[in-house]
DNA sequence: TCAAAAGTGTTCGTTATACACCCATGT
DNA sequence: ACATGGGTGTATAACGAACACTTTTGA
């Protein structure tokens, strides 16, 4: 089968940027590539859009496809489109990014993928096409997101945070999100101020030191 | 000459709306359809991307072969892609705009548009394809850019305004672009600390009132 | 003298930022 | 006792929003 046009049609893919924190550190799910170009390459998961789906229906099928990583709120970042970005033929990519938790997600053994795997973003490796230029914007929007209003991947953070969590605790994941120290009172003001937090009354045991009061969060 | 792929691919194209002040009122730059769909429709300028040019490359070589508007700083506000947005195929559009000085700018006779006018914003005629969406996404977007920072949006309002002007010309111009009134006084500190204003130590003559000051910005 | 636009300060609330010491516990 | 992390308050600056009266001119 093969589909025949007046003009040349690039094609369309989309690319998920999901970014999540383990081990206290921001971590990105990339998938190694099973086909050229960049075989074997890390890229962020991807693929092109069927021609009955909505771009960001795309992305969610794409990014499940490879990865198993199913019903994350996806945000469109932008369109990246130079001409060459793709050495194979024209490819105009759709941008998206989502902030989940991972630990008790299961990474497929990638059905369009060779590998699926978390890594830390301190430490990636050497990525294919463009999607190092594409990371970098997703990592600058994510920290401006998660603390300047309290919207969908802000509230996202508190994901990261077990059911009772110490005030230290959700410092740490801001902190990680928005890849900067936060001031300990500040922030202590800040959450409380923008968020419902629930003092449960609770402390902490089995720690080394002072035990710390435990809070949940209502939305 | 045709061009054949093993799987579908979608058209993409660059829409571009274009805003601008006109009789003190915001406008936008409409092209009216020359073919179907939406034959003699109006529509914001756009087209098809070139295999070979950047998506930026490709909204400004549509906006000029439509409107005949060339070197304006376009940003990219985002991609569209609803499957049945366009009916003759799948359509993916990326969309830019931006804020321009329409005074001396001289509107091609449309090699590519069978027409191409400045409409008031508030007096819209029914847009093809989803293009109202684009259009209100953009309004939206030029409100907040407009003050909220020093940018190269805001930067573009001061492009309506004479060499010499008054304050209240400068309220004005920025009362159409955020679509809502200012307090004069706030509106005033708001400018002159944000923006390097040059008392000329001359006033308006010939009004029917009290002259004003007027003043000229540097960049 | 009147109509019309020009011009001018202060207050308040919110937010971001900076900063230092005592407390409770386990070892 | 000490090491370690938990916990707390105040001061300042910047910003946005609200708000009313006097001044200057032409008609």
């Amino acid at each position: 089968m093969s589909y025949t046009y007046d003009y040349p049609h690039p094609a369309v893919t989309a690319d998920i940027c999901i970014f999540s924190i383990r081990d206290g550190k921001l971590h990105v799910l990339l998938i190694k590539r099973l086909v050229d170009p960049f075989k074997d390459s890390w890229a962020i998961p991807g693929g092109f859009i069927k021609m009955d789906e909505d771009l960001i229906d795309g992305a969610r099928r794409e990014l499940e496809e490879e990865t198993g990583v199913a019903d994350v709120p996806l945000e469109q970042l932008g369109a990246y489109g130079t001409p060459d970005r793709d050495p194979r033929e024209r490819v105009i990519t759709v941008a998206f990014m989502a902030l989940v938790p991972s630990d008790q997600m299961v990474l497929a053994a990638a059905t369009d993928a060779a590998d699926a795997r978390w890594f830390d973003m301190d430490d990636l490796p050497k990525l294919a096409f463009d999607h190092d230029r594409i990371l970098a914007d997703a990592r600058e929007r994510l920290a401006h997101k998660v603390t300047n209003r309290v919207t969908e991947t802000a509230r996202a953070a508190f994901q990261f945070l077990p059911e009772k969590f110490t005030l230290a605790q959700a410092q740490a994941v801001f902190e990680t999100l928005k890849g900067e120290d936060l001031d300990k009172r500040n922030f202590r003001k800040w959450i409380a101020a923008n968020w419902d937090l629930v003092d449960l009354k609770e402390k902490t045991t089995g720690g080394r030191h002072r035990p710390a009061a435990l809070y949940s969060v209502e939305f």
